[in-house]
DNA sequence: GATTGAAATGAACGCTTGTTCAGATAATCT
DNA sequence: AGATTATCTGAACAAGCGTTCATTTCAATC
């Protein structure tokens, strides 16, 4: 469904797609309404609509981007090998990855509920997959005697919760860098998962 | 439209904070009208001014009194004594309270970006009065040579995201009980706290 | 310079929003 | 019983909502 796009429009999508990602954000999907966006763009609420079929594809949009994101971002960064190293690449990756992003990762936890049905359902699995993969590196460490782990879906579970947390307190220039904390937590969840 | 059958004022507050509740943490503090919670009660919205000074109010008081018997609560379920002991304490307290009040929790996580500045200020204090009641358990615990904590702030803060995760994915009647569910994710924090 | 067509406007659509308030109703008190 | 007070209704207010669309703007092509 590619459109024939003039030079205008290969700007103004992207600005209105990260108006609408800082806007959902902070004030939250309900509270954002299409003018506002269009405000923050320079453009009436109606030319939106030229980008967009409604505020609800908008929101969709950003989400399945960003969890496409995470998920080519770990197909990535994933290192193989050793259990243990895997996990601490996730452990690295997940809160560097999302440290870059803060606006992002808010949406996708915060506005699920804005999601109709259907689109609820697909970012749902795409998540699903992202926990999988971490649960994945914590059954073969299990199986492979690295790691003691009772229940791997709760570890895992336990583990993103935990490295997501970083998003609600982290600031730039505060008292630890990013390498400081994401080796802090690594050591916490190096020892969560080893006996 | 709406009759009603008995007149008994002193309950329709408390059945306006609870739709109210229910309704904010469903769909959003933005997307729920005045109307929709008034519908909930079996009242005209207009009906809710006698109760509540306005909307923004209504989500301060919920807020408020959800930190407010968090923190009443630890300080009852506080064992004293040991750092293991009240860390294990902690970790069950703070898993089977949050698990009574799922609705409470979603919000007072969820819609801090709702409120105006100054209650935003104050529902943070309270906040921050809870992460220190954890992090000085871990203190304790590190000076008397029990714990192994790099940074006890850092390690509080991780230890409260991991409990609180458990929300997001944890269902009555599930493969786990609250208890074994309490107890794995104790056993996972002792582990993140000792060397 | 004329033609084209995508990009954007700006007005309009019907509907909902939080909040107020005069008036109706019901419960309580003297 | 009558008077008083607490509770609630129902209509109204101005403002804002998502979305549509005929019209205008304007850079790129012929």
């Amino acid at each position: 469904m590619a459109r024939k796009l003039g030079s205008h429009a290969e700007i103004t999508g992207p600005r209105i797609r990260a108006a609408a990602e800082t806007l959902f954000a902070r004030h939250g999907f309900a509270a954002v309404s299409m003018r506002q966006i269009a405000g923050e763009v320079g453009v009436q609420a109606g030319a939106l609509y030229l980008y967009t079929a409604d505020k609800q594809s908008l929101l969709f949009d950003l989400m399945r981007t960003h969890m496409d994101e995470v998920l080519a971002g770990w197909a990535q960064a994933d290192p193989g090998g050793a259990p243990l190293n895997r996990l601490e690449a996730f452990c690295r990756f997940h809160i560097g990855f999302h440290l870059d992003r803060p606006d992002a990762v808010f949406l996708s936890y915060m506005e699920l509920r804005s999601l109709d049905a259907e689109n609820f359902t697909a970012i749902e699995a795409l998540r699903r997959d992202y926990e999988r993969a971490l649960e994945g590196i914590l059954r073969e460490g299990s199986e492979a005697g690295e790691f003691s782990v009772v229940d791997t879906r709760l570890a895992s579970m336990a583990v993103i919760a935990m490295l997501t947390g970083v998003n609600t307190w982290y600031r730039d220039g505060g008292r630890l860098s990013r390498e400081e904390v994401a080796g802090l937590y690594w050591e916490m969840a190096r020892r969560m998962v080893t006996a």
